[in-house]
DNA sequence: ATAAAAAAGTGTTATAAAGTGCGTTAAAAG
DNA sequence: CTTTTAACGCACTTTATAACACTTTTTTAT
């Protein structure tokens, strides 16, 4: 599941994944979807349940005294949105008004869902584009930071 | 059991579980609440009661003569209020003034449980926003004084 | 110590807001 | 031109919250 799309966001806050997603979806056979913060920008990330049980397993299971790791589990499992999800269905997901304002789409009703393999990113338009043009960013702030335990995850 | 919610308390200090978690409560199969102060911050720990059960076991187990560990006794055994609760009905829970006061939400109207998949957390509004744009505060020093005994544990 | 009053706690109901489902129209793809 | 997909609109359902009434507990005054 990759590639980028520009779509459409309803009066109500939802979207619905492009319909070429479909055979993945019902492949992995999925019926669930989760929303939540992306730690590092200000976007969305979009795992498959069965993705999601594995991360959140993980970042639970962690030393939460360690203040880096006890903001990630507050950044990631605190602002988690569970959906359940028909891939047969219409594949609608409804985004909380909380998150459509980190991620800066409050008042947006187009965003850009952008497929990277087993998850998906939510972003503004001008936040995406700027991305991609800017080249290069002070990504790696937060990897230098981090604790050995969170080193080998993937968010 | 994840996710934000920015919830109402009423006048008799009773809030609410957002109805989306009825289905994870009915299925564990919980008929008991704990509510008592997070060691750490300003804020309280809301578990399930077989969660409770096995970090209330573990605590009033650790020798009680170590400083660190008899304020932790203190301030989480010591302040838990034990609520019945019935999954099936209105999820409601009263928090007492003592609470409420530790947690900074005297007079709030609105309060802040967060989701963090085994257990919940309750904010007053600002200390959380304050918390998750990085406001990082004296955190730490639980961490520095912990005794072996406490150190895989999470709270 | 007892009764009255006040406060605290519990439960119910009504109403507005939020969320969901589905049919229709419009647009795009084959 | 036909089929598929995306977007929109509307109706229905569920949920959240405030208001109210009632019960129990605590406090106060006699």
């Amino acid at each position: 599941m990759f590639g980028f799309n520009n779509i459409s966001i309803d009066k109500k806050s939802r979207f619905s994944f492009p319909a070429k997603y479909r055979d993945a979806f019902i492949n992995s056979n999925e019926n669930q979807i989760v929303i939540t913060k992306d730690p590092q920008y200000p976007s969305l990330k979009v795992y498959l349940g069965s993705e999601w049980d594995q991360i959140s397993t993980k970042l639970s299971s962690l030393q939460g005294l360690d203040p880096i790791v006890r903001n990630l589990q507050w950044t990631i499992l605190g602002n988690a949105s569970v959906c359940d999800f028909e891939p047969s269905g219409r594949m609608q997901i409804l985004i909380s008004a909380d998150l459509k304002k980190y991620a800066q789409i409050e008042d947006a009703n187009r965003i850009c869902l952008i497929g990277m393999g087993n998850k998906f990113e939510i972003w503004n338009q001008e936040n995406w584009e700027q991305r991609q043009t800017g080249g290069s960013l002070a990504t790696e702030i937060l990897d230098i930071v981090l604790p050995e335990s969170i080193k080998d995850m993937s968010f």
